[in-house]
DNA sequence: TAAATATAATAGTATTACTATCATAACTTG
DNA sequence: CAAGTTATGATAGTAATACTATTATATTTA
């Protein structure tokens, strides 16, 4: 699957960014050092001025490629959706069983990422640890509509969509498969950052717990039982 | 219940104000407005100056009695969760059956807020908006270690814990009351933004939707079903 | 080699998130 | 009711942010 993936291009929205930061040497060292800048300092202390010193460029040349930290935190979330979709996507095609699919597809999400695929100069590890702790900051705003209008969030809605789709394979007759599904995506997050900052408030410490807990949530909720 | 919650001083970390708010005239206007001004242009475009402006007081004034804007919310979203944590403990306290309480709770924390209970100067529907849109802000920063430390998010984990207790008393044996009951609280909040932002990711469209939804959720994880 | 393009450097602006100071208003207590 | 105390208001000032604009200098390409 790693070569796989290593062959694809992780396509998100154009609107994005206003130079391609793929097509360039400059471009992809802003988003390789961002991630580790947003990692380390938080969104909301980051700015173009300081990731311009640490990549020895200049703030002006970065805002070449980005409009603002906005966009590039929406470039950078939907980049990590689109990789998550990827995964799901080669995991579960092959599948025919239902179950077997799901079950597979909630592993995907709900896992740790743990090792640094080396795709490309995007570290994955710490960029699944921005999307737990600043996803949500790129759709909490007053502009969500125009944005999701713009398109912005359609990796994310497709991943959610496929695993709705998934869900009522299993029990057609389930009404809530869109609420499950969004549930999954968006409380995976929470318990992992619940895990590091309010460890009272999760039962998920170990490694395999979330993927547990969300495969016993889901099935316990759909008619048809796994390995039943 | 409303006579009791009149009669209820909801309280909040002292350390989230520099002079309380609720002792002065000034005060409670600060709280109040800023709730309807945050609602109305949201959290990022609210500042004190604007704030000013609109009670026709100072931005040095507003100072006086919050560090910041960021504390600001902390105390809106605490007073919020207190205020939930009182009608929860109110409407279930007298139960006896185990199951029924969860029910209720799991109604008290998922219901939509409609009408203003009239305790106070306080909107409770439009800060209920303010807690959908904005509450994952007051605990997804940097700060948030050391903002746990000083007891700023108590009431809420609090929350969590009695929502927890609840399940654990349907159920002993589940491995995971702390994380079905945080996964209640957050998924709640985030059924709703999605309700008015992104429909095709949910299917609580309706009135009810919410608390159907979760405690189908809920009863479907526990061994002891309701009703049955 | 010239032209085109990308990047760097510098300067400048409005706004934000404050702090500090001083004036004045309002309430309190002797 | 006067004097003191405290609350509030007005103004000014600062460093940082989030940009825009301009010009200079590399680098690439035709």
């Amino acid at each position: 699957m790693e070569r796989l993936l290593q062959s694809i291009q992780i396509g998100v929205n154009d609107k994005l960014y206003i130079k391609d930061p793929q097509s360039t040497t400059l471009g992809k060292r802003i988003v390789e050092e961002s991630i580790l800048l947003i990692h380390e300092i938080g969104f909301e202390a980051f700015t173009f001025k300081k990731l311009g010193v640490k990549i020895k460029s200049n703030e002006s040349s970065i805002y070449r490629y980005f409009e603002n930290k906005h966009k590039m935190l929406l470039y950078l979330t939907s980049w990590y959706w689109s990789w998550l979709e990827y995964k799901l996507v080669f995991s579960t095609n092959s599948m025919k069983d239902a179950s077997e699919k799901l079950k597979t597809a909630l592993a995907i999400v709900t896992q740790p990422t743990e090792v640094d695929s080396n795709i490309s100069h995007i570290n994955e590890v710490f960029l699944t640890h921005i999307v737990i702790n600043e996803y949500s900051k790129s759709y909490l705003t007053k502009e969500v509509d125009t944005n999701n209008k713009e398109g912005y969030f359609v990796i994310y809605k497709r991943l959610v969509d496929r695993l709705s789709t998934m869900i009522k394979e299993v029990d057609t007759s389930y009404p809530y498969s869109s609420s499950l599904a969004s549930t999954v995506l968006e409380g995976s997050l929470h318990q992992y950052f619940l895990k590091d900052h309010f460890p009272s408030l999760t039962d998920c410490h170990e490694k395999g717990d979330p993927t547990n807990y969300f495969t016993e949530l889901v099935f316990n909720s759909l008619n048809k039982k796994l390995n039943g």
